[in-house]
DNA sequence: CCTCCACAGGAAACAGGGGCGA
DNA sequence: TCGCCCCTGTTTCCTGTGGAGG
């Protein structure tokens, strides 16, 4: 049945997937790592940022910079793009950039040899004293007059294991004689100047630039520059981009999510063998999207929560209707010993519950029966195999696989 | 209209692990 | 190194409550 098929492609797995004209051009257009040539809706901060560094032309030193916005307002790509640019224009080839990601490069240690490393020194990636790494940068950098800027991305992920570094950093150029140094710090996080000691504070924050966040009609715009490049032309259909930018601007406006899902909806599209991208795709990339969302929440949850789940999911299994939260605990009771955890307190249940449902994984309302009291009756909004596959994956469960539940359990006494 | 069920959910105490200064 | 404090997850104790049945 299938040998003709078979015969036909013989010519190479990829075949088909090489001669269908293909959606897209470039994907990784779409990709955050790429820098586009032109950054809409930025104007005013690459002016900002520019006139900041511009001294670094004349070989000035420019003052400390500190970037603040949310997680996908443009950021690290107006940063990248106006370190390039300043590279660019720089004739006399005295000032250079060095840009690094602090989530990546997380220790002090770390950090100087990344820096001293561009300097072509050789740095082992560990046995040396940092305060060597720390001269043997310094000279590097000194040998000749030139301007250093530094891009410290995340800068409040350093912050977080001591800032030595930004010390350091921070008064560097007292123990220089030719060269200067001007640090860019990058941070979503608006309020991580507070953990900071008050003099790296003053000295790495003489200029701030906020990005606000984008708004649908500007997430449009970005989304429509990149689909130019990312797209063949004319696979686009007239409404796909306004829906993913009003999907976007829902949640605070991140272009990042923007263009993941317009990406995503490109490849449903394409496995599809669809000649266009469409509405559907879009709706189907946002449900791909919550949903890779949801199974990681699940599967980062702590043990306890699990069970919880878990036990939801037998009495949903069993067909029992409006479940209640001491039916949850009851079941509770009975998988903790099988996987040898103690079991917490009803109160505690209570709690975990309400968290799985702030999650988004349940759904509970609260319901008086009159006489009968008052209860939580919990449904899952998650597809119950799928749920239970995710959980059975954690090796801690896994005794829970063959697990039924006991019928006088059911019936027992009242 | 009142009662009273069977829980929800607030408050506070507690446990124990990690970090930090002396 | 020790003691101290703080933080997070948990327990203990408690008060509050919507509405069916009397």
């Amino acid at each position: 049945m299938f040998e003709g098929v078979l015969v036909t492609t013989s010519s190479g797995l990829f075949a088909s997937f090489v001669g269908q004209g293909g959606i897209f051009r470039s994907r990784d257009v779409l990709r955050s790592t790429y820098t586009p040539k032109e950054l809409p809706h930025r104007e005013e901060q690459i002016q900002e940022l520019a006139s900041v560094l511009a001294p670094a032309l004349h070989g000035e030193t420019p003052s400390n910079i500190l970037i603040y916005g949310k997680t996908g307002t443009g950021k690290t790509a107006v940063a990248k793009y106006v370190g390039k640019e300043l590279e660019e224009a720089d004739a006399g080839s005295t000032c250079s950039v060095i840009y690094l990601n602090c989530e990546v490069v997380d220790t002090q240690y770390r950090v100087l040899a990344h820096l001293a490393r561009h300097f072509d020194k050789d740095i082992p990636m560990t046995g040396w004293p940092t305060d060597q790494v720390y001269s043997e940068f310094r000279n590097a950098l000194d040998e000749k007059k030139r301007v250093v800027v530094i891009m410290l991305d995340e800068v409040d992920k350093l912050v977080r294991k001591g800032d030595d570094v930004l010390y350091n950093l921070s008064r560097i150029n007292s123990d220089l004689v030719q060269a200067r140094v001007s640090l860019i710090g990058i941070s979503n996080d608006l309020k991580f100047t507070e953990f900071l000691d008050p003099r790296v504070k003053s000295s790495l924050g003489e200029d701030e630039i906020i990005f606000p966040p984008y708004n649908a009609e500007q997430i449009q715009d970005i989304l429509e520059q990149r689909a130019e490049l990312a797209f063949r032309p004319g696979v686009l259909a007239d409404d796909v981009i306004p829906l993913c930018a009003a999907f976007a601007a829902r949640e605070h406006g991140d272009a990042r999510r923007a263009l993941d899902l317009l990406r995503i909806a490109g490849e449903i599209a394409e496995r599809a063998r669809s000649q266009m991208i469409t509405e559907e795709h879009v709706k189907a990339a946002r449900d791909k999207i919550e949903q890779d969302r949801v199974e990681e929440v699940i599967k980062t949850l702590p043990t306890q929560s699990k069970l919880v789940l878990y036990s939801i999911l037998l009495l949903e299994e069993q067909a029992a209707r409006n479940i209640t939260t001491s039916a949850v605990y009851g079941m509770y009771k009975q998988l903790c010993p099988l996987v040898e955890v103690e079991s917490l307190t009803h109160r505690r249940i209570t709690d975990l519950i309400a968290e799985l449902d702030m999650l988004g994984i349940l759904h509970t309302v609260v319901i008086s029966k009159g006489r009968y009291g008052r209860t939580k009756e919990i449904s899952l909004s998650v597809h119950p195999p799928k749920l239970k596959s995710i959980l059975l994956q954690d090796y801690r469960l896994k005794d829970l696989a063959n697990f039924s539940v006991p019928t006088q359990a059911r019936f027992g006494p009242v």
